[in-house]
DNA sequence: ACCTGAACACCGTTCAAGT
DNA sequence: ACCTGAACACCGTTCAAGT
């Protein structure tokens, strides 16, 4: 039985159908774009999506999962900085996936793959934030809270056109440190 | 020409459409429920529903119209309570509503009718935050900030599952006079 | 003015058939 | 294992035709 007969290219192809996905669903959405497109993007045909992905549900999960990693890594790779800029670094890195972000909401009510994903991104993203704010300086009994509140506030700045002033001040009303 | 001919009929099918309408986007979700269900939900046919409204985006404008009105109309009814209480009501009012926050969000990208009514619904949401806040004691130069934050925090509440306690602790770092 | 039956275009998904 | 052509089911929307 050939074991890894071919996994280098399997894993191309596959990245290249998330990556036209990724392109797509981020400029024009996820409903808005049939399979049909991001498989000629891919340079496939429609029904060969299906051989990588169960379902458009879970090639949108591909496509979350793809540029979580992106960030992180670009985060990780950042200078120590201030807690509140990292937020404000966070905010505007976020932004071009705001489109991401209202349909997985959407979605998480109906699709089991993308309700998971959703929880597992809060959880992590609930305790990437603790561990800033402990940092920070916030009291140790409402870190948590602290947290989950700068992750909705990130989120709503997300989801509304504002201008950066006003998210400066808004993520700065949630830092402890601030004067 | 018969000027107002039967404008009470009319009226009353419309209302049938967006109650069915209301009833089902809210409990299956906007895009999970055909128009060919609410159809038959109103006792019409799927066409009819395009006499009364331009299409489904405009429907679920009058859906959201409608549930905005009858919240707006139950809380100009409730006896005067503190801020913190005001805005927990507000909440636990709007929960049912949940399907449709996170649908207004990601069609407003696509849709202008549900752009449009979405920017309304915060500029009126944030004039009586607005109003709130400085009943509440508030710094008259930060109103509009900690109005949206609110704004920001209750749906994001509204959008993920938590329980009271934690939306309770979480409103109330929001407001000035909380210890 | 109001409603309907029938049709159209589109899209997610499946499947039998290929290599 | 991987890919495709063809078909299916579904759904938003339109339109000519009725009253």
């Amino acid at each position: 039985m050939p074991r890894n007969r071919r996994p280098q290219d399997r894993d191309e192809k596959r990245d290249e159908i998330v990556r036209a996905a990724e392109l797509l669903f981020t400029r024009d959405g996820f409903a808005e774009t049939p399979l049909s497109k991001v498989a000629s993007a891919a340079g496939v045909t429609t029904n060969t999506i299906y051989w990588y992905f169960a379902d458009k549900d879970a090639l949108l999960v591909g496509v979350l999962d793809r540029v979580l990693h992106e960030a992180l890594a670009e985060a990780a790779a950042l200078p120590d900085r201030p807690w509140d800029e990292q937020l404000l670094w966070a905010l505007a890195r976020l932004q071009r996936y705001h489109r991401l972000v209202t349909v997985v909401h959407a979605r998480a009510n109906s699709s089991k793959v993308i309700d998971s994903w959703h929880t597992g991104f809060h959880d992590l993203a609930d305790a990437m934030l603790v561990e800033g704010f402990r940092e920070a300086g916030a009291a140790e009994d409402d870190l948590l809270l602290r947290a989950q509140l700068a992750v909705f506030v990130i989120e709503g700045l997300l989801m509304h056109p504002h201008d950066e002033s006003a998210a400066r001040s808004m993520l700065r009303l949630l830092v402890p440190t601030a004067s």
